[in-house]
DNA sequence: GTGAAAGCGCTAACAG
DNA sequence: CTGTTAGCGCTTTCAC
């Protein structure tokens, strides 16, 4: 039923060899046959199948993307949609596809044999949250071509990722010193586990340091980067009588709102809040939220990118992209300036 | 460097066919060579080579996740995420691979014909929330078998859904009759090219109907599920004055709700709702949204159930499973009988 | 019960 | 520039 090579190879009246150049866009085809058999072929609408190809060629043009779920409900934080939808719009453009796993824990051992071992895919893309993220090692002791989304300096393998330190400590600083400055300064910070929430944690105290603020550890809450996490944390800050609060993620800040409405304050009146993401709902908040801008779509694209450019390159040395954050001045950090404004 | 078959059965004694049998779970095979044979895979770790396998047997133990996104950016919408994460989970349990395809519609053409020509899965689960979505049609001419999330009568496969209109007229229904009754019940409906938008129309039409309510097409706002369309189509309908809203899903529910707010209403005092699909944020809405509850990963894990069931038993007859939808009172509705809370 | 042998559809030397 | 020839690692008759 389907067609194969040889079918091709026999409509246009070469052999299976020149068919396959052809289609690997090999130069060394005349122009003519070359036209012919791209007639042909776009005729019968051939689509050359991938498991031969695999088996004779060790390529399959399929990336895999590694999601660790951490047994959580990881799908409630838009980021890991966004991150799939740009892993998959680039390989799209590249005429690659997607291999997904979730990684739940419990699957976790053979889920990474499989992945390495039995050709499935030319490469991996790892979401790294966790700061020891088991199966990024295994990664790291098999041949399996990856890029990690997450900055891992330990790694040897290329990564990509925001300044998460750089951007907290500009959230803070922007806090402790933008037009309507605050004295008593509070973080909701993500689990130490995972690299964003330890860097953001770290950024938030050099901010202090920096502006000669004494850290105050009453005023250090760690959540989990969930919405429910936020808002218990904002219940325990609330008697410190903070007047500002870095949060750690958006979905946290929608918690910490929770809680500070609840208890009738004012956001920014009495707390000003920055949160971190980006997500869709920053804007719908009320107030909308001033947050540090993850342009997490792009970060997937760029993931595939340095993958495919490693497997078609063999490039050796790792690339190490580092974006540059963004804050992004809305309402609830009480500045007036809002030049940088957006939607 | 990775193991074949050749090398296991070299390492345990035995030929090549015989390792064969033992994997794939072969009868015949003496209960003492199976053993020996299994304790070299397993001290060895070795994985059958995938694309080898598919080859020679024509199954990849792979099945295929097609998402259309329509050009809109769906993941603003936990719904997606959570499907994957159904379907994610129950092929991990079964041993599949789940390769997903986010189906733009520029890439469309060349994705079907990749999806059902090139023989890289066994089969594949679309989303089809068109009512006339071009994948489908194109997967109805191919031999490829699928199975669809969301009903299609006209369509020869299997498919798993929720009973949307009954869903819905329940949804009103409840609007029209609890303890706090209701008069001028509007509807802000889906997308009338979606199945869901569609049939909760309906189902809205028709609880009113029955109540012998006529219908008042100013009452009637179509929006697109997200929060901005929710948003903006109760401000169209507040000039109206409506005193209740069935809401087709609960992201437009917090767009109404950010309308009603800013327009100086109460919930449910001036006006009463209810949502549909139940989203984590259901809860944390303020007043906590009364809403029909959908279990999306459920629905994402029996797709695959119907379908490696399908690739296993070769069977030809079409299942449709329905899933009866359930209202969960909270406090959006006005409603004073709680029994039936959550969260 | 087990082994030998023939492919599955493709790529990649190697000749010419 | 093109065709011939070996496989890639596995499954599956078919003998024994």
């Amino acid at each position: 039923m389907t067609l194969t090579l040889e079918d091709i190879a026999k409509f246009s009246g070469v052999s299976r060899s020149t068919v396959s150049r052809v289609i690997n866009g090999d130069e060394k085809v005349s122009e003519e046959t070359r036209q012919r058999v791209l007639n042909i072929i776009q005729q019968y609408n051939f689509q050359p199948n991938m498991a031969a190809r695999r088996l004779a060629a060790g390529r399959t043009n399929v990336i895999g993307l590694v999601i660790p779920t951490d047994g959580g409900n990881i799908f409630n934080d838009p980021y890991f949609s966004s991150l799939i939808q740009g892993v998959s719009a680039q390989c799209n453009h590249r005429e690659y596809s997607v291999m997904l796993w979730l990684a739940e824990p419990e699957f976790e051992h053979r889920m990474v044999s499989q992945i390495v071992s039995n050709g499935m895919v030319d490469g991996v893309v790892v979401s790294s949250t966790l700061i020891d993220e088991p199966i990024v090692l295994s990664l790291q002791n098999s041949m399996m071509p990856f890029v990690l989304i997450g900055h891992r300096p330990a790694i040897q393998a290329s990564s990509v990722d925001i300044d998460n330190l750089l951007a907290a400590y500009q959230a803070t600083s922007h806090l402790i010193n933008c037009s309507s400055p605050r004295k008593r300064i509070a973080t909701i910070a993500g689990p130490q586990n995972t690299i964003a929430g330890h860097d953001r944690l770290k950024g938030y105290n050099l901010a202090l340091q920096e502006n000669g603020i004494t850290i105050d550890n009453t005023l250090v809450i760690v959540g989990n980067f969930s919405e429910a996490s936020g808002y218990s944390a904002m219940q325990q800050l609330l008697p410190t009588r903070p007047d500002a609060v870095f949060v750690a993620s958006d979905l946290m800040a929608a918690g910490a709102y929770r809680a500070i409405r609840e208890a009738g304050l004012s956001i920014p009146g009495d707390i000003a809040i920055v949160g971190f993401d980006d997500l869709p709902i920053a804007t719908q908040m009320d107030p909308p939220l001033s947050t540090i801008h993850q342009p997490i779509q792009r970060i997937g694209e760029q993931a595939v990118q340095l993958l495919i450019n490693q497997l078609q390159h063999e490039e050796s040395k790792p690339t190490h992209l580092i974006i540059q954050p963004e804050l992004i001045l809305r309402a609830s950090c009480g500045c007036t300036n809002l030049a940088n404004n957006s939607a």
